[in-house]
DNA sequence: TGTACATCAGTGAACGCGCGTTCACTGATGTAC
DNA sequence: TGTACATCAGTGAACGCGCGTTCACTGATGTAC
């Protein structure tokens, strides 16, 4: 081989590493193939030596965004000391610098709707994946049983995408920043409140 | 005139209706002038009559779907019996009916992230109209003071928008139906709470 | 060791298509007289 | 009342540009002998 062994596989690995960047900057209508390869030092005819389609790519990409989101939490919770786990994703994920930061950041502000307008194996993947994020969410919140920690991550896992979107809906002053304050504490409430058995809510009115 | 008296406005208005459904459907990126002006019956010549580019008409069709969006509330929460009118709202937002419907839906889930990539003038606008969007849930929430109200309204606002957009990934069965129920206990407690004195958050852990 | 050939990641010109925008034109109806 | 003209919302052909995709080619290096 004129390469190292795995110089295409590593190469192949740059394009979708920083298609991922570019996805949740622009947006899946936004990333050309040119500028693509370009990202990756290459012009843009190489590209179908590596990929099919650039929906392929795309494919690939998302995939990778939600992977490396849920890599991270992994990390923040491992490094935290017993009991702090949910507390150090929670407070990592919302603070200006994610909130400023959208291309390397949480994929599911970023992505959310786009995957619902990607094609159907994509959005399968997303769905599976996001099952993965939930049970990793789960898996550090404290108390109660099993169903209840998983409902709680639910809850928590939306709090915390909500309030990163409107808090850069918001831009990067003090309204921001409040969004930002106000998601904290209420997703830290979640594992943080001495839980009363937690009512049921009345049936629910379609309007 | 050849037509009647605002014949031109209100197809101007058509168009800026259709066009922020059709946003909310495909995406800043994903709706063409040819096709917004076929939705409306006209062909797509006669655009620039209407708008100077493409552009003004997508800033225009983003404040439409806002402004939309607060009128439903504020027309759910007065139709509510008191006490009841900002579960009122959250149980028509986390809804199954809601989420499958995203062109007449709620505008943050849908184009939250597509409002961060749009021109300035359109980000402006956008971060104002949230602010009267929480303005209008805050009014809505009962007991405390006016700024744990505010407070409260922010982060049910993130819960409701988040768990909305996780449930549109995860499809439409159980597990998409799970996290709508999720989010919408989430989002009542913090009302019905018989709220003790919230404790502080520690400070904040950047990692 | 040296030489001819094979391999293949990457190059860049070219193609076709879609789309935003322009513009000369149409035709229905109001207005002037 | 009737006729000529003005107005203007809307039409549809045309233009230019960007972008996804194709393809013949390059050139660096491994392999056969």
């Amino acid at each position: 081989m004129r390469y190292s062994k795995d110089h295409k596989s590593e190469t192949r690995a740059r394009i979708v590493k920083n298609a991922s960047v570019l996805l949740r900057e622009k947006g899946a209508n936004g990333i050309g193939v040119a500028e693509l390869m370009k990202e990756a030092g290459l012009t843009h005819g190489g590209f179908y030596a590596h990929f099919d389609t650039r929906d392929a790519l795309i494919g690939e990409a998302f995939a990778h965004a939600m992977d490396q989101t849920t890599r991270r939490w992994r990390k923040r919770a491992e490094q935290a000391p017993e009991g702090r786990k949910l507390a150090s994703v929670v407070n990592g994920y919302l603070t200006p610098e994610h909130r400023d930061d959208i291309g390397n950041g949480c994929a599911l502000p970023a992505l959310g709707a786009e995957v619902l307008r990607a094609n159907p194996k994509t959005r399968k993947a997303a769905a599976i994946k996001l099952e993965e994020m939930i049970e990793m969410i789960s898996d550090q919140m404290p108390g109660a049983g099993p169903k209840a920690a998983r409902r709680d991550a639910i809850s928590t896992l939306a709090t915390m995408l909500g309030a990163l979107m409107l808090a850069r809906m918001a831009g990067t002053g003090v309204f921001s920043s409040e969004i930002l304050e106000a998601g904290r504490q209420a997703a830290l409430a979640v594992e943080a409140a001495p839980k009363p058995a937690r009512r049921r809510v009345a049936s629910r009115r379609v309007s």
